[in-house]
DNA sequence: ATTGAAGTACACG
DNA sequence: CTAACGCGTGTACTTCAAT
């Protein structure tokens, strides 16, 4: 139906948290700029959120722990991240990005799925009879040339775009394009493309997946068309069937206008660990009113709650438990998360260093 | 056999 | 001395009990 023959762009600010921070503080350019938790002195306990080009020199990165990066360059600029500030420009450029797509009538319906402040896929449908054409893919990239020269002109924010018959495709094009830069691949081009990568670039494959291939010498992409799918579904299920189109090139997954929330929840790290009872629980009736507050807001009620505990030595545990009813009350949310809590607190004696409360949405309808 | 609940593992930005 | 390691969210899997 409208599956065939797609165009998807990929749309991906370039270090976007630390370049907004360039763009307010222009004194930052030039110098290594990290955004992130405080790194207090080295003892920071948080992680590294966007590192510019001039920190990555030093080898900072997304998810480093923040510590480790004041070891790499203590001289850098360390900043926190100013969401609210975040959230406006990340709007202004959906918008810039909506705008352009438009004015561009290679599409009735915009259809853009936005995956964080500063990701989106963008699908092109054109007429069934330019479907596919080389002149269609030409349009494709002029597309994203635009959307880039607007949000560049109207934000003074740079960004790269991957054009590609489906959303992996797309999306480690526009890796291949960063920065500043566009990566058209086409639906004849895509196989070839992926073959070379090492494994770990491919989506879904993670740290531990990419260990398990590795422990069988499979390096690149291409390595691993020597599996049947059968073998790829026996070692990794559903997943694995999935990863036997991956590496052919091949992804169905549809760009998904809108998707709503299916669970809320809050989670906080201790500045050391912790046992002293007055704080667990007044941490934990923070998170239960916290989470309680926005499961309200946006006029939702849930039914299963989960409380995250981790310890001393990062071992993480979870409980949960799932009401008769959904419910919207925090006074109900507080009670059974924390006698979920207490139940972690009798089963281990380590010291504790994170605590989190989740609340599960449920069907809004039959109470 | 199927469904629901509890708990774990892994991935991603 | 290969450890440092947030937060929010989603999907898939396993195990066990009840239907």
């Amino acid at each position: 139906m409208v599956m065939a023959n797609r165009i998807i762009i990929l749309l991906d600010m370039d270090y976007f948290f630390a370049q907004v921070e360039e763009r307010e503080s222009p004194q930052f350019k030039g110098k290594p700029v990290v955004v992130g938790a405080d790194p207090k002195e080295g003892k920071g306990r948080g992680v590294v959120s966007t590192a510019n080009y001039e920190a990555r020199k030093y080898g900072i990165h997304s998810a480093l722990p923040i510590s480790k990066a004041w070891q790499l360059c203590p001289e850098a600029v360390f900043l926190p991240p100013n969401f609210e500030l975040y959230s406006r420009v990340s709007e202004n450029i959906m918008n810039i990005i909506r705008g352009v797509v438009q004015s561009h009538r290679l599409v009735h319906e915009t259809i853009l799925e936005q995956v964080s402040l500063d990701e989106a896929y963008i699908e092109i449908n054109p007429k069934s009879e330019t479907r596919n054409s080389k002149q269609t893919w030409e349009k494709a990239e002029k597309l994203a040339q635009e959307m880039r020269k607007e949000i560049f002109r109207k934000e003074k924010l740079k960004c790269s775009c991957g054009v590609g018959p489906n959303k992996m495709i797309a999306k480690i094009a526009c890796e291949a394009a960063k920065p500043n830069g566009v990566k058209v691949v086409t639906e004849e081009e895509a196989e070839k493309f992926v073959e070379s990568l090492d494994i770990e670039k491919m989506p879904g494959i993670g740290k531990k997946t990419a260990a398990i291939l590795h422990e069988s010498n499979f390096r690149t992409v291409g390595d691993l068309k020597k599996l049947s799918e059968h073998d790829l579904e026996d070692l990794f299920g559903k997943r694995g069937s999935e990863m036997y189109l991956h590496v052919r090139g091949i992804d169905h997954a549809a760009v998904e206008t809108e998707r709503e929330a299916k669970s809320i929840g809050k989670e906080v790290t201790f500045e050391t660990d912790t046992r002293d009872p007055e704080l667990l629980i007044r941490t934990f009736e923070s998170l239960a009113k916290q989470v309680a507050r926005e499961v309200a807001e946006q006029g939702l009620v849930f039914r299963t709650i989960t409380v995250v505990c981790r310890f001393s030595g990062f071992e993480t545990h979870t409980k949960d438990k799932t009401l008769k009813k959904s419910s919207s009350s925090e006074a109900v949310l507080r009670q059974e998360a924390i006698k979920l809590f207490l139940r972690f607190l009798t089963e281990n004696q380590k010291p504790i260093r994170l605590l989190g409360v989740r609340a599960k949405i449920a069907p809004k309808s039959n109470m």
